[in-house]
DNA sequence: ATATTTATTAGGAATAATTACTAATAGGAA
DNA sequence: TTCCTATTAGTAATTATTCCTAATAAATAT
């Protein structure tokens, strides 16, 4: 019989995306690196796309290259994502669930991604001082 | 004065995207390099990343590390994307643009990026008969 | 036409993010 | 407890993309 494990890794991980707000992975391994030095980089990976595959943990593509995110919110909806800093925060829209209505050409929809790219407040502020 | 060149480079490799339907870089490396083997694939990134720049075509965040594909269309629209051959496909939806209603908070919003996951019909057939 | 300027290129090195590999470890069922 | 095997740590390998530099070639001015 095959059992998922309920390991303190896998704990630490889900408490770290959870406590951090949209962490990238290396943010989610520095976190628990703090009280575990031991944990392995490789380890963090594995779980971030196990708790994603079962759907226990989101997940924000942020496109071209850079590190993708992921959110203690399971349920998909769209995201903000700074081009600048890099971060990503909710949008302001209504959640949905458009696989429910895509009519694809026989096209098995499991799963989408609304990604909006700009600039962050933050990040606007900052480059007005320049 | 700055001036943007028309290079035989960057015409070759907006031909193959024109050619190729929703191709990755590597693919459009490969195509171009048939005709003109001394094509350099830091040549195919850099352009494509200029013409997505200057919205003379689209662009596919595949997501999870696979390969962006680009697209002959620069118009913004959603993509389903196969997570079993990669290949991105053309959503069967009314083109958008969010970005016109979207209040976000002082977030400066300027591209979005709407993708469904999934397992395209060929590769479903496929499956079926293992 | 020819010269000049500098954006662009080829080729390879470098970087960044992620996955693969392997022996050792530790959940949890029996 | 014992045993089975999912999981881990540590590191090597892979993949995708960007950076670097001297040489080249568009586009403008002469």
């Amino acid at each position: 019989m095959v059992t998922r494990r309920n390991t303190l890794q896998r704990q630490l991980i889900l408490d770290a995306i959870r406590e951090l707000d949209h962490p990238a992975a290396e943010e989610i391994f520095a976190h628990v690196q703090k009280t575990h030095p031991h944990i392995s980089k490789a380890t963090v990976y594995r779980n971030l796309n196990l708790l994603y595959e079962e759907n226990v943990i989101g997940k924000v593509e942020t496109g071209s290259g850079a590190s993708d995110r992921f959110d203690r919110c399971a349920k998909r909806h769209p995201h903000l994502i700074c081009r600048v800093c890099g971060h990503a925060f909710d949008a302001d829209m209504p959640p949905c669930d458009p696989t429910k209505e895509l009519n694809a050409h026989g096209f098995c929809v499991e799963d989408f991604h609304i990604e909006f790219v700009g600039v962050c407040p933050d990040c606007i502020d900052k480059q007005k001082g320049e």
